[in-house]
DNA sequence: ACCTGAACACCGTTCAAGT
DNA sequence: ACCTGAACACCGTTCAAGT
């Protein structure tokens, strides 16, 4: 056919952004190792190679998905200003959990953005704000670098996950579990043999959330007890 | 030459022991990323395949590297028994601080010991002490495992580092960044002014030792407050 | 029982060739 | 200017063949 291609679909170009977004969808609906360049091209209805002429590489790509990640990030706490210094320690919460929200979405994000081997500036953008928000704590710089820092990967929302989070569980079972682990991990045999039997304690077994903010909480009320003693001196 | 091979080498035979140590090595000298197959069986003047009679597969050598590294750091933290409560905190700063030592030995140990997908028995053998101690501290069941969360991978002696350890830097170097950023970032262009300016503050730019140990006694702290107010119950 | 060589199915990426 | 096909240098791993 010598015709135009009427008929076929409009197949419109590819692009950085084309590419940046069905690597996200990849990402997100088959996790971070299902992410190739085969794979990417394939999802675009493309050769591996044509992705060449729109990112440099593969680590643009990465690069590339971390822009949009943090990208949702920063509008999603856009709130800045401060009208006075008591508000910092909610404002702060509220913000590092919607990061959190964020990063939920996106499980992959937190290897991501750990693999970088540059600080991204969309990173810097980030954390650049809350830096802010503990100066208009009214938290020294020195104070406030070592509060940065303390965080960690939690002002972004996320923790080091040393076990992949658990499936649900019946009280039941992990009481079992209990018994079995108890010879060879007395103590922790012990601990849950407790937090299980106690009905009115922290609900079933290992609340990911519920551990966050307790965490978090626990930084929070810190820092700014190291913030009021520095003020008296 | 049909003689037997007198003049050889005796060329010890593989072993899993053989393999593993020798994976160690080549981790620890040039990064995890240089530990292939191949290059492990260079290494020991092998063929890679012939790794396969002694291990399962790459993973599996992962996982020797993971109880290697977790028996250095049981071996650096035998000290178990309190003799009394009030001990806890000491101990248990002085336990993750001889952790620490081990992973600062092993570079590459938080990536490996963060990509197994089963919990390590080696792991839940370090984590039953900390908890031990805990309870020894006389912290409830329900604390103790909110606290083991809290530490996360901070227990074990690093943190998720967001960006690489950079390199030292003269405080006038310092000062000159702090210039250049504070466009962009006004926050942290601030920061770091005073930061620098100030000669009785921080030394220098981030010390990590330091940092580290800040976030965790600012944890430990927000712990034995939250025990003693639960004492009191 | 252990080691090897060739091979397979995957990577990321280069490059000359097509349109 | 953009896309493709063949190819290269790497992976981890299988398997039949050697000793």
């Amino acid at each position: 056919m010598s015709q135009p291609d009427l008929a076929e679909k409009p197949r419109l170009p590819l692009s950085r952004e084309r590419v940046l977004r069905a690597a996200l969808e990849l990402a997100d609906e088959q996790g971070i190792d299902a992410l190739t360049m085969r794979s990417l091209g394939r999802e675009l209805g493309v050769e591996a190679m044509s992705l060449y002429n729109h990112v440099a590489n593969k680590e643009a790509v990465l690069d590339g998905l971390v822009e949009v990640v943090m990208g949702e990030v920063l509008e999603a706490v856009d709130d800045v200003r401060l009208s006075s210094p008591a508000e910092w320690k909610p404002v702060t919460r509220r913000r590092i959990l919607a990061a959190r929200e964020v990063m939920l979405r996106h499980r992959w994000a937190p290897k991501v953005l750990e693999s970088r081997t540059e600080i991204p500036a969309v990173l810097m953008r980030y954390l650049d704000g809350l830096l802010g928000l503990m100066l208009q704590g009214e938290f020294s710089a020195d104070l406030a670098h070592h509060a940065m820092h303390a965080f960690g990967s939690r002002g972004l929302g996320f923790t080091q996950e040393l076990f992949e989070e658990d499936t649900e569980m019946p009280a039941e079972t992990v009481g079992m579990m209990a018994e079995q682990m108890a010879g060879e991990y007395p103590n922790l045999g012990e601990m849950l043999k407790v937090v299980t039997h106690d009905a009115d304690t922290t609900l079933g077994w290992c609340d990911d959330q519920f551990e966050f903010e307790f965490g978090l909480d626990l930084i929070l009320d810190g820092l700014e007890r190291l913030r009021d003693a520095q003020r008296l001196t």
